[in-house]
DNA sequence: CGCATATCTGATATAAAATCTCAGCTGAGC
DNA sequence: GCTCAGCTGAGATTTTATATCAGATATGCG
């Protein structure tokens, strides 16, 4: 967690407190709750800044939830996308998906260099699923109700 | 321009104006921006909530640029996607690229059931691509496998 | 060690973007 | 006209993130 040598940066005390609550979190996370649960002498500029060092450094990667709320949440090295659940916000790295040469197929009809791209894919999880039909054990269904969904921008 | 009887909203003298301004943009164009073009008595808030009310009725769709500023453009109906050039910011339809199709396979691998998703292609397009060899041959190979860095997501 | 200095930090101000509030206005139907 | 639900504008508010800057602190070098 401390590749932060690697880049230049120094190891300082905020930072290592920063790690290590990180790697404390399960799931993805908002900054400000990040902040909340650090010492209250780290200022929350300082967590802003290191969590944007930590993407740069592909330690982090950012998830955009479809309601617009940025999370952080640790990079499984590599491109991937996430697939989020709607209802219960969990994040799955979709895998076994070459989007990137679909794209520049595509795109090379434009004429278009393609030099990033941002894609996130939203809809229900395994669990959540009403119609769920046979996955593996972890019955619970939220049954919370939160009708909005859809819209491909 | 008036599709908001269809939709159950009254026609009035700020969303006319607000569809006026509209057709006489040519690109992409923030919220802001239309605001500042129109009457000084038209509130911004109204903007907002005309701007939303439009999108919702797939008249306008979101351009979303690689520095997150949001932009509003005249919809061409139907799904499509975004290629958005990182150098003039100019927004390409991308068409011929049917990415759900790979994200539907991809997805049902994790049993994930996909509801909507976002996506946003960053580049350079054909005229300010440093390289560019002749526009309209369809001969250029992009092949050159220049560092894809990708900052991807 | 101890020092010098470039880097880093926290508190706070600030910015940007979009929504909320609410009293007053207005257009669609009668 | 007349009514009233829907709409509007002004400004306050929220949210999220960055800028500022004096003071603190790693790090490299003696």
């Amino acid at each position: 967690m401390e590749a932060f040598q690697d880049r230049g940066y120094r190891s300082t005390s905020p930072r290592r407190a920063i790690a290590v609550a990180i790697g404390a979190e399960q799931h993805h996370f908002p900054a400000e709750e990040l902040w909340r649960k650090l010492p209250r002498s780290i200022g929350i500029a300082t967590v802003y800044r290191t969590l944007k060092i930590l993407v740069d450094a592909d330690v982090l990667c950012r998830v955009l939830l479809e309601d617009g709320g940025l999370r952080y949440q640790l990079s499984h090295r590599g491109h991937h996308h996430h697939l989020i659940c709607t209802e219960c916000e969990v994040s799955l790295d979709l895998i076994g998906c070459d989007i990137e040469d679909t794209l520049e197929y595509a795109s090379h009809i434009h004429n278009f260099e393609i030099t990033g791209h941002w894609l996130e894919v939203y809809g229900l999880c395994a669990d959540c699923a009403p119609d769920e039909q046979e996955i593996s054990g972890r019955g619970s269904t939220f049954a919370r109700d939160d009708s909005h969904a859809d819209h491909c921008h």
